[in-house]
DNA sequence: CATGGTCATCCTGTATACAGCTTGATTTTA
DNA sequence: TAAAATCAAGCTGTATACAGGATGACCATG
């Protein structure tokens, strides 16, 4: 349990426009949500963390309203709890919702590949190829959990935009949001390299399957990651 | 177009609290959020309508607050869009979006039955029965298509119910409320003995599984049943 | 008559004061 | 001392005044 305002992490290279003067009123919601988001999602704020409206109505230079909003939208995601007379708490996940959710998103990522799928371009193939050459850049640095976990979070873009299905790319998300934040907390458990090289095999997976122009095999790639994670985080969690 | 003051259908028994003034926060959000779906969901406000917040401020007797907090879940549940300067629109659907909504909903169907099955118990089966006989009871009454909506609302209550999986459940009650309204505009086309038959059917398959205990065939039926709806919808949605 | 500008009038967005709730430290009491 | 009552300080919830945006009616102008 933390304030936030105390809980100041090394936010270094917080990737969002850096408030610009002129932004239109939606620019600014999605802004700050998604900065929020972010630093809930990349551990800035880790489950437990108690936010404070005014804090960050102060932070952002606004008031309480749109701060407000945005608590909200982060409630209904699953990503915060508010509470009359508390404060807006960063939610933790209890072992059986963890599993429900990635034995659901492990059907999800097959039917990625079943509905609608679209046509992979030169582009997806390049974005692929930066992320394993951004990992494999990252090996030597050891210990730099932040920015591995940044490039899971673009992988993770990268596959949305392979799903032509609308409403199965919002839930995909949705879902993923929900549950991400305990895979990174994770990670430093499972050690550096390893993290590193299922990272590495996992994009390498992938990226076969991209360039056969295959998305049905990427949505199997990507359950079978699924269940290798929930395994993990199974022996883990449950025998501490 | 209208505005939501002018519109006052008749919403005949509105099956909610009566507005209890002992009720605490939560509950009250809950009473007014319910209202406001159910209204959009059962054509109380089709789409296009214009929702104002102070009237509907005045009429729970509230002021905009607490309103425009339902109006964001509603907007993030996808039943509305907020626009500044000029109201909060009930939304519709496009035919590609609703085509990809009714896919996802399929396979989620099956999903029901797979992703950890609840036992069924005598009390279900009381629910589905109750369904059965009141549809029965319905089909003289003829054209009460909205009482009609309301029991095939019963009806994804109850299975619902017997989605084991947390977020599974979740999910496909937020696709079930983003469509639901579609199929019940459709319905006066359908005419009133075929959409009473096609209802009573839908009900037996799915009551005939849960007798045996078979939660997978219950999702493989309304699998099929939903099949059928985009299948009509898709028939007069596309040839006007 | 056609057309462009102006403005009145709705709406939502924001800021802010105040009310109500929660919690833990403090004080009182058995 | 131990336990119960009290209260202060923080938080979110609500109401409301005001700012800003969207739209259509109206009117001036070619």
């Amino acid at each position: 349990m933390q304030i936030n305002g105390e809980c100041r992490v090394s936010r270094t290279a917080e990737e969002t426009t850096p408030s610009p003067e002129d932004e239109t009123g939606p620019a600014r919601f999605d802004r700050i949500f998604g900065a929020l988001r972010d630093r809930i999602c990349l551990l800035a704020y880790p489950p437990g963390t108690v936010l404070s409206e005014v804090a960050l109505a102060r932070e952002f230079g606004i008031s309480r309203t749109p701060i407000r909003r945005v608590f909200h939208k982060l409630e209904f995601m699953g990503l915060v709890q508010i509470r009359n007379g508390v404060g807006t708490i960063v939610t933790d996940i209890d072992l059986k919702t963890l599993k429900e959710t990635y034995d659901l998103r492990k059907r999800l990522a097959e039917l990625m590949g079943e509905l609608s799928p679209v046509e992979i371009t030169p582009d997806h193939l390049a974005r692929i190829d930066d992320l394993i050459a951004e990992t494999r850049a990252l090996a030597p640095i050891r210990g730099d959990y932040d920015a591995l976990a940044r490039i899971i979070n673009r992988l993770q873009g990268l596959l949305s935009d392979l799903t032509g299905n609308g409403p199965l790319r919002e839930i995909i998300e949705l879902l993923y949001y929900r549950v991400a934040r305990i895979w990174f907390t994770f990670l430093p458990q499972l050690g550096w390299d390893d993290a590193i090289e299922n990272q590495i095999n996992e994009l390498r997976e992938i990226r076969t399957a991209m360039a056969n122009n295959d998305i049905r095999s990427v949505g199997q790639y990507r359950s079978i990651d699924l269940q290798r994670m929930l395994t993990s985080l199974s022996r883990v969690l449950s025998e501490p």
